[in-house]
DNA sequence: CCACTTTCGTTCGCATTTCAACTTCTTAGG
DNA sequence: CCTAAGAAGTTGAAATGCGAACGAAAGTGG
């Protein structure tokens, strides 16, 4: 009885297409990373700014911020730490639930992303969005869609 | 004197897209990691190894290898003495500069790619190139290499 | 009201990554 | 030849990251 399946090896186009999406990763990570620096903020930070600054009170709870940002609760708590340390969000208790935690975009946060966020829409525009053309910055938007779904609708699982 | 320029803001189609790309990556990068520890293998690990299988004396100076995986000497220096220990790879004296070693993938290395590839492979497939047609997959890599191309050409500068 | 299970967030132990020396060897200039 | 500059790798300590175990607080079913 055949329990083993030939191998399916991905056809050149397909390994250049994979090896070229792998390879802008990390490469554009690397340089946005590198972009937020001088401001003293890596993408985590960043990140977790946006999001809080884009609530309408500033903060958030941890579980939802550890969603949201895609990291494990140990790994966002020893985060806020930081942030908390540096003085961009501080934690807030939770009235309706005692077991939560608010975390909250503090004055100095909020001016740091308005002062940061003009840089890093630049990297990004120049490390990426500028380089191609609408249609295909679209292109590439509708062909990463369906791949977007189907990861989020594996988070998470056995 | 007018030393600001006002930011250009990415307009909706613009943020769409770059953080579904953006998401996506970290998804991505989480599943075929989960789907590689069975084997006890990070994508690190696994990136190396198909590095030095491609070679054809399957041996790689350590600086080619850290610039290949776009990794510090550092880390790349570590790594390897990981792996060294669980017998993946070995390292070897270079003769011509005696500064330089090599990086030899083991016949365990070579044995365990031969193993792990199949699985990584429908892993790709699973999660990225299986999910849209040819088409969108060449949409995709077109509009990411010239993105490739400038990040190339910027690594390392000032 | 009382167990039982689940959720929230932190902490601990351990692995990985970074950063800044440091050693060794090569190369270039005088 | 000799010295200074640079390149190849390593190292150790500190920062960061992850999974498991934990305590506290909610929710749930009898």
């Amino acid at each position: 009885m055949e329990t083993e399946t030939a191998t399916r090896w991905l056809t050149d186009e397909e390994q250049c297409a994979w090896r070229t999406h792998v390879e802008v990763n990390r490469m554009l990570t690397y340089q946005l990373e590198r972009d937020l620096q001088p401001f003293g903020l890596t993408m985590n930070d960043y990140d977790i700014l946006v999001h809080l600054s884009e609530t309408d009170d500033h903060r958030m709870r941890m579980s939802d911020l550890a969603t949201a940002t895609l990291q494990s609760k140990s790994r966002l708590s020893h985060q806020i730490t930081r942030m908390e340390n540096a003085g961009l969000v501080r934690r807030e208790n939770c009235e309706s639930d005692r077991r939560g935690l608010y975390t909250v975009l503090t004055e100095d946060g909020m001016e740091t992303m308005r002062k940061v966020a003009p840089h890093h829409v630049a990297s990004v525009r120049r490390h990426f969005v500028d380089l191609i053309s609408p249609e295909e910055l679209d292109a590439l938007h509708k062909a990463l869609t369906p791949i977007a779904e189907h990861l989020r609708s594996q988070r998470g699982k056995p």
